[in-house]
DNA sequence: GGTCATTTCGAAAACGTTTTCGATTCCGAA
DNA sequence: TTCGGAATCGAAAACGTTTTCGAAATGACC
């Protein structure tokens, strides 16, 4: 537990803790003798700075938090990936937290962080949270908050996202020229946004050629830990609606699921009834037949949020105004199996 | 940007900042009077304690490392739940940091989160780390160390892990009591312990059970961001020896990939070959026929993990003594489709 | 009223840096 | 020799807490 500390370099070289700091940050006032053997000291002694001393001093603390809402799974675990390779980029830690879908927790992690004096926060928010002034509050304390997939529109901050409501549309497009003719939907719950707007991109695509919307192909799957709930909801169609003939998942877990009991059921994908999935994730070249998505760039997403969050970091900083940004990441739809007859 | 510290509830009540931080944090010679009037205003003014000062302070900074050598993925994702839930419980953040697999990043990798002064670091070393000097360091430093999974067993700490030869032992010689002969090996690359240790207990169990071992039936595959390898060795194996009847494949990846490759090359599982993976990945449920795996506790694993190493961390600031401990998780048999005929 | 113990408070040091600002030294030019 | 500027260094304050230790105030008791 020998750290050594600058006061340790200094009285072995006989000089004062600042100049030994000076030098080794590379002050122009340091004679290039003492400078140099400052740091050669300072490397025989195996000098390390403590963070801690210099991030009170500094008032920065070169971490980020992160806040997602469930766990690690799928689509975030790509998005975290794209964040931990950018902020190790240039320079930053994170601190990593999951909100499990509960705005109390959210709120509290939240607070937590700031409380931690870390730089900035990243956050995707959970399906409870339709109330903002947490992150409005954090705003105003001068911490930067860039939201990303789950977000708010209300929210004056940067935002990284996808265009749900036009992958939506360009999905169930897809299906009707592709001539199915009776597509249902699997929707999530009724808060998150990209719920809403993946909703709302299936409703649009359908009367924009012509195919009148019917609520009653509609369900709703909002367990996002299995694929149980694509199960259950594609054996209760095919009950109340057996002649639905292709079915647009809000992710590919359910559309998992539903293949799942089709494949049990003997139902045909896509000859009797066609599947398209959302993410793109893993399992969908897993799942036999091969399941037709929509790819979410989740390292992308991770990789410009972090980069946003960092600029603005650095705008407060300097004290330039920060101007938020909306960046909207290209899907694309990936053809597969599930899909073509 | 109007944070409250400590001297402005000071001056606001007319009292000292010693006082303050004393009721605050429930000296008992403090007045009950002043206490309470000390408390009322430190919530009218919303007072939060500058964390990065406290750490300074109390040489603590309630925070863990975690690196892992992989991408979030799989069985890893199971673990970081288990960390994050388990480190929150018990009031410490965790820092994410991913080694690639790299012996040089996971060795600076550590060495920043101690030079971040964390009270402590869990880490699965990378495929290409054999020297531990990097890991004895942090310990001689008093930041206490626990390796999870894959570990290395000439280093003195901590460890969490499973018994991966038994593991594997279990399975071969389950195949072997289902009546298969002929058992071929997709194994690791050569130096990961646990690459080793399934490997014996393959070699092991085939002694066991009076069958010769054949090198010649061990495939190496060692991409595990993919199942092209499984798909390719299994392409390849079936060329080599057409008459084997069962493969033994190191994760549920590559046993993926050699199903895959199976299905589109019309040989039955488990009927002309049984496949058995490892892990119990979310998409052994998926694939067709459903995989037989070994159930890894990643999720026990992680919260065991953090659990000693938070134990021992508390064991150095109050200075006992710390004893190391190995814990070996149970792993499980989970029989599916694969590899009954 | 005096003594003593108890209760209640605050000054100050400490954690390890960074940075301002002034002091000292050095050297060349006049 | 003197002067002025440049080069080099260090004292000290600051970041916001925690905690030791002593001082002051209070209360109890005779």
């Amino acid at each position: 537990m020998n750290d050594t500390k600058l006061i340790d370099i200094a009285s072995a070289l006989g000089i004062s803790v600042t100049t030994v700091s000076k030098a080794l940050k590379g002050y122009t006032d340091i004679s290039k003798s003492t400078r140099a053997k400052v740091i050669e000291m300072a490397e025989t002694m195996n000098y390390i700075p403590n963070s801690v001393a210099v991030n009170l001093r500094t008032n920065e603390t070169k971490t980020i938090g992160v806040i997602i809402p469930a766990t690690v799974h799928h689509f975030f675990s790509s998005v975290l990936n794209g964040i931990l390779e950018e902020a190790e980029k240039r320079g930053y830690l994170v601190i990593i937290l999951q909100s499990n879908e509960k705005y109390e927790l959210e709120k509290k992690q939240l607070a937590l962080l700031i409380q931690k004096r870390v730089d900035g926060v990243l956050m995707s928010l959970s399906n409870e949270t339709d109330d903002f002034s947490h992150i409005n509050e954090a705003i105003r304390k001068n911490t930067p908050v860039v939201l990303f997939d789950k977000i708010a529109k209300r929210v004056d901050c940067s935002k990284v996202v996808i265009n749900d409501a036009k992958a939506a549309f360009d999905a169930v497009s897809y299906l009707i020229n592709k001539g199915f003719k009776k597509i249902a939907h699997f929707r999530g719950s009724y808060v998150p946004q990209n719920s809403i707007d993946r909703f709302l991109g299936y409703k649009r695509a359908l009367e924009a050629n012509g195919i009148e919307y019917d609520s009653k192909l509609v369900y709703v799957c909002d367990n996002n830990t299995d694929f149980e709930d694509g199960y259950e909801n594609a054996q209760k169609i095919m009950n109340e609606h057996p002649d639905i003939d292709a079915i647009f998942a809000i992710t590919d877990l359910v559309a998992i699921g539903i293949i799942k009991y089709f494949n049990e059921a003997g139902i045909k994908t896509p000859d009797q009834v066609a599947v398209f999935g959302f993410s793109n994730w893993f399992m969908s070249t897993v799942i036999s037949p091969k399941l037709t998505t929509i790819d979410q760039p989740g390292f992308e997403m991770g990789h410009t949020a972090v980069s946003i969050l960092i600029d603005e970091i650095a705008d407060i900083k300097e004290h330039r105004p920060v101007t938020h940004q909306i960046i909207e990441l290209p899907t694309r739809i990936i053809e597969r199996e599930s899909t073509v007859k």
